[in-house]
DNA sequence: ACTTCGCGTAAAAAAAGCGTAAAAATCCCT
DNA sequence: AGGGATTTTTACGCTTTTTTTACGCGAAGT
């Protein structure tokens, strides 16, 4: 197993350190300049940590991880220049979950990504399989069933059905489900959502009035029952 | 649920500090001055996270780490008084959780406390339920009900009395409500309160003659009784 | 006693939101 | 490069929600 490390910053120096001593303990690296191609690489590639440097050129940091945790608990360790004690607290109370301050040496960071996969990544769940209801899913295979019989969606109807079996009858919001299926230039687009929950519904028989198991709240976003 | 935090230390000075800011933060404190004291508390009391200080008079503190792994899995919090790189990856790689030199402000250390807590040992979800009277609302899946019985809202609807169950018993402004329901641009609007407690009275059942949960304060706002 | 103000209610009008179908564009294989 | 599957666009009917409007009532003030 070959764990993937993402590392948002925009001075090449530092991707270029932390390249090779990640390719030394055995890591893949995946390197972003901006945060938006952090959210790029965040759904191409799906990361086991993320190393996260405060100030970068377009946008801020605290709330990149502030939405990022709408999504995603993937480790997050923060690096930043000034060492404010105000600063690193909001941060770990937005989710981070780990903080560096510069300078710091390579090494230290290297174990402290290391502690962060061995306690917080390693031990998820090896079967991926997730149940509710009469639905079942697996993610590594991207097989899908209802009551027993497999049916086969297409990426995005995966992708969409995953948000709401890896939050098993909550709400998740429109634009949730937007950012994460279609990407953050479609969250105001709701009229995707619409067409693909009625194509969904077909595939699924699930228009047995009133007993839907993809449940619409109106105006909010859906969740399943 | 409280937490209970051990921290192993020989100067009392800390441990008079740190219990006051864990009672602070309604976190059960079991003090240690010896590693044989720890011993005796871990086996009878069994802390969700260890703070462990090193330099003590009976004994190593990488040893009681590495020992403590063989059997258990808690959160382990080093404090040290070097700063010295080598020993900061041993400890890590002993299996130490996190780690924090001296000097260190109190504010950090609980703040790395409730990041241990909240990664490590509380990973069952919370149910946000919010319960007043026979009044029941949950957040996260969108859903309210009275007596028991589920009723089905708007998103207007709901809004509105969350801001209330929010504040129980407390009386929210119009302008507040408003606000916070239609914005900034209708704060003015005060019969678009009025027409929705209405409808919002006929749903709940509320119209049992002065005795209502909706209490009306003329002319300034809402709360619930 | 009359006016004024704010509340509650009802009903109409407007807007928003949903589901569906089908066409157009794009993607992704071989 | 071709062809089927997938995704995106577009349009429309329909329901629900929100907003507007109107009116009656009672309390408080003049």
């Amino acid at each position: 197993m070959r764990y993937k490390v993402m590392v948002i910053d925009d001075e090449p120096q530092i991707h270029t350190f932390i390249r090779i001593s990640l390719a030394a303990e055995g890591f893949d690296y995946l390197g972003a300049g901006t945060l938006a191609e952090a959210n790029e690489h965040l759904a191409h590639f799906q990361p086991h940590v993320i190393i996260l440097d405060l100030g970068l050129p377009d946008g801020d940091g605290l709330s990149f991880l502030t939405q990022l945790r709408q999504t995603h608990k993937t480790p997050v360790l923060v690096l930043t220049a000034r060492d404010q004690e105000d600063e690193k607290i909001r941060l770990l109370e937005a989710g981070a979950n780990d903080y560096l301050s510069k300078p710091f040496t390579i090494r230290e960071l290297i174990v402290r990504i290391k502690v962060l996969i061995r306690d917080l990544v390693s031990l998820e769940p090896v079967d991926d399989r997730v149940c509710f209801g009469a639905l079942a899913m697996r993610t590594s295979t991207h097989q899908f069933w209802v009551s027993g019989e497999e049916v086969v969606l297409t990426k995005k109807e995966f992708a969409f059905l995953k948000m709401l079996l890896d939050r098993p009858g909550q709400l998740v919001e429109q634009s949730v489900l937007l950012r994460e299926v279609w990407g953050q230039t479609h969250v105001e687009d709701t009229h995707y959502l619409r067409v693909l929950v009625s194509q969904l519904r077909k595939k699924l028989n699930d228009n047995a009035d009133e007993q839907r198991v993809i449940k619409t709240e109106p105006g909010i976003g859906y969740r399943l029952v």
